[in-house]
DNA sequence: CTAGGGTTAG
């Protein structure tokens, strides 16, 4: 891509058309560098662009492989854009704060907390969603359960993510009965904790969740759930289980569309001893080689043969 | 018809 000839013509045009440009190679990286320099260095337009174009480069600095760009833009900002000063609105620190969660950093979000505090956001569920996110993702759960203490409107987001935090850092008897109290747990929840106790091997417990909610119950699960409970079966070396799981895949059409499940099933009939099933049922693959081989290394106290 | 932006689960 000839960008630099792009920025030149683009240099005798309206702000409008550079951020069309800009927009364009969202993608790119490196061409949103050159025209976050462009823009400084040429100061030409730098001064037309309102809050939500720079919001937009918040954006792809926090989501890129180097999301302190974010901040480093962030605080440019706060020292050259002072007349008139750049009014950071909602999204600004979304953005700031989904790139502290990125990088797990708890002082970033300390004082990102209290910047969104003094611009007016300590009502706003989104802000202070994203803002709980990042002390739940660092293990600051006091904090993390402070800020959802004190959030006087919650959405089932808000939930999950304190409920993911607190699973993530072993309280999981903390997670779910907060999880109790949820006035509506999604699927997201339900996968949460049926995930926790996957990982805190308990696996009777994950599967009790699984069939009764996801069996008896008749809530939808996702192919997030699915993976979620392989290795609970896996642990068990249920091999009725493992059928059952399978066929009730096959029912909701999760099965044959999701390579990660195909994966995750072959991973696990094999754990389960059932190396035929394994192939039969799915094909033999060059993965499956290699799942069939943890199997063997790893498993084998569940094997038969 | 004036483009562009937000949170969670493996």
């Amino acid at each position: 891509m000839k960008l630099s000839l792009t920025i030149k013509l683009s240099a005798h045009l309206q702000q409008r058309n550079l951020l069309s440009l800009l927009l364009k190679h969202q993608t790119r990286r490196s061409a949103m560098q050159q025209l976050h320099s462009h823009l400084i260095t040429t100061g030409a337009h730098y001064h037309c662009m309102d809050v939500t174009s720079w919001n937009t480069l918040l954006r792809h600095y926090s989501l890129g492989i180097f999301p302190q760009e974010a901040f480093l833009l962030f605080r440019h900002l706060r020292l050259h854009h002072v007349s008139p000063p750049l009014s950071f609105n909602s999204f600004s620190f979304s953005f700031l704060l989904k790139a502290c969660a990125y990088l797990q950093h708890r002082k970033g979000g300390l004082q990102l907390h209290a910047l969104t505090l003094k611009a007016g956001f300590e009502f706003h569920v989104y802000v202070h969603t994203v803002l709980l996110n990042v002390y739940a993702v660092c293990g600051a759960l006091l904090e993390a359960k402070q800020v959802f203490d004190e959030m006087p409107v919650r959405n089932s987001v808000t939930w999950n993510v304190l409920i993911t935090g607190l699973a993530k850092w072993g309280e999981l008897h903390l997670a779910r009965s907060l999880f109790d109290e949820m006035p509506m747990p999604t699927d997201v929840s339900w996968t949460t904790i049926i995930g926790g106790y996957t990982r805190m091997n308990q696996p009777k417990q994950a599967l009790a969740l699984f069939c009764t909610k996801f069996i008896d119950e008749g809530i939808k699960p996702t192919e997030i759930t699915l993976l979620a409970i392989f290795p609970a079966i896996s642990n068990l070396g249920a091999l009725e289980i493992c059928q059952l799981v399978h066929t009730y895949g096959e029912k909701r059409g999760l099965n044959a569309s999701d390579i990660r499940i195909r994966n995750s099933l072959l991973d696990t009939y094999a754990k389960c001893g059932c190396i035929e099933s394994a192939s039969r049922k799915l094909g033999l693959m060059d993965i499956s080689n290699l799942c069939i081989c943890n199997a063997w290394n790893g498993e084998r106290s569940h094997s038969k043969f």
